[in-house]
DNA sequence: TCTGGGGTCCTAGGACCC
DNA sequence: TCTGGGGTCCTAGGACCC
């Protein structure tokens, strides 16, 4: 058995928690650059507002709605999803973080009978403790959990919607088999975990629509029309687990990538950009343990501005020996820049990726003595650099080539909220 | 004027090598 | 007329997820 716990409209709740007149108004949060909406809440969904919507084209509904649109706090985001993970841990014995917002939790050995009084109590432990709305679903699979949290939370926000009651949290494993087959029958299965736009088209135009119709093909025509990865789905929703809770493992490619706030046309200001993205991508490296084989840098116009000459490119540089020392990763992306840079092109977005990523802990046995002795010196350096930066924050020490052009390419922020929850100084303030 | 970022997995063609 | 096969790397893109 597993239960999936699930913040609802996670960034906007949030928001609500330091800000609670923000309760009840639509409200959007915002994307880098204040580009899009990235989380609505349930007002702003009334309101037509579509998950990715570009602000410009609603802004409107500022004036004429009283929609109230926030840059992304991420720093607070991260800080209030740990304090409602450790809540949602104490549901079960095992607990996969899935996202920002989710949790699955595995089940065994939790008394059948009590999974449901427990869910309902988590969630009102979370509630309570961090001001988080959550939904949770629970089933005999990671899918019908991720199926059963859907439910809730549609149900939640429009009762009625489905022809059996339920409430914030919905256990398919307490209904009957005729409640079941009503909720298969109103579901659409592109809703489905795993089932995305494309493959719920093809479905759709074979006849397949609702999440029931799907449960009745057979096991081998799925397979044999689409995939074993469609395959599994079908068995997980017919109960039978095939995906288990995962441990929390090293990444294997770390990026750091932004569009610009304004287009870029010199090296230099890509250069400083590129430097600042490769720091922060070899520091969430050192962060995880790992050592860095490959780094691809890649540069792009962008699609929207259609006059502008399109151009995309990304190299891949490969690291003598891996590391994860902010300099030797930055001039590997510095000279993958030089290579791709086409001068007269509007670059609009440009990115850090580290490939090959490797457990820094496994001893390079091939190391000549001067090489050890450099890669000590490295770490040392490295070492100071993340204290530096976990104590006074990112940008307090930087290379000299971030420092050049420009920075055209920074990001505009203009409505983000203060960080209550990690900044002593923008501490929420309460007034009696 | 203004359109996000971070992941995983898979496929496929061309270059290059033996 | 007939024109290898297999492996790896690079690059690009597409599917899915949040």
């Amino acid at each position: 058995m597993f239960a999936l716990v699930d913040g609802n409209n996670f960034y906007c709740s949030c928001e609500r928690v330091f800000q609670p007149r923000l309760q009840g108004r639509p409200m959007v949060v915002l994307s880098n650059n204040d580009g899009c909406a990235i989380a609505r809440s349930d007002e702003s969904k009334q309101l037509g507002i579509k998950m990715g919507a570009p602000f410009f084209q609603i802004k409107d509904l500022e004036r004429t709605a009283g929609l109230v649109a926030l840059s992304a706090n991420f720093t607070l985001y991260g800080d209030m999803s740990a304090r409602m993970m450790s809540l949602a841990a104490e549901m079960g014995p095992e607990q996969e973080i899935y996202s920002i917002d989710e949790s699955f939790i595995g089940l065994a050995g939790v008394r059948k009978t009590e999974i449901t009084q427990r869910a309902w109590d988590t969630r009102t432990k979370i509630l309570q403790w961090t001001g988080i709305p959550t939904c949770v679903g629970i089933g005999s699979t990671k899918t019908l959990a991720k199926l059963a949290n859907y439910i809730a939370k549609t149900t939640d926000r429009k009762p009625g919607s489905y022809p059996v009651r339920l409430g914030k949290v919905c256990n398919l494993v307490d209904l009957n088999d005729r409640q079941r087959r009503l909720l298969y029958e109103n579901t659409a299965i592109g809703e489905v975990w795993g089932i995305g736009r494309r493959i719920s088209k093809q479905l759709e135009s074979s006849g397949v629509e609702t999440i029931w119709q799907f449960m009745q093909l057979d096991a081998g025509t799925v397979r044999s029309r689409w995939s074993v990865v469609l395959e599994r789905t079908w068995r997980e929703l017919h109960g039978q687990s095939c995906i288990s809770i995962e441990e929390a493992a090293a990444k294997k490619e770390i990026a750091h990538t932004r569009s610009f706030g304004h287009p870029v046309t010199e090296i230099t200001e890509l250069a400083s950009a590129i430097t600042e993205f490769a720091t922060r991508a070899a520091a969430k490296a050192r962060k995880q343990n790992s050592n860095v084989g490959q780094v691809l840098v890649f540069a792009r116009t962008s699609p929207f501005r259609v006059k502008d000459t399109q151009y995309s490119r990304s190299i891949v540089v490969p690291l003598s020996r891996p590391c994860a020392d902010t300099l030797q990763i930055t001039s590997a992306a510095l000279a993958g820049l030089k290579r791709l840079y086409k001068p007269g092109i509007n670059y609009c977005k440009a990115g850090v990726m580290l490939l090959d990523l490797q457990d820094a802990a496994i001893h390079q046995s091939e190391l000549g003595l001067f090489d050890i002795e450099d890669a000590e010196k490295s770490k040392r350096l490295m070492k100071a650099i993340d204290a530096v930066t976990d104590r006074f924050g990112h940008g307090s020490i930087q290379l000299g080539a971030a420092l050049l052009g420009k920075k055209k390419w920074e990001k505009r922020q203009e409505r983000r909220t203060p960080h209550y929850t990690t900044s002593l100084a923008e501490v929420a303030i309460a007034r009696a």
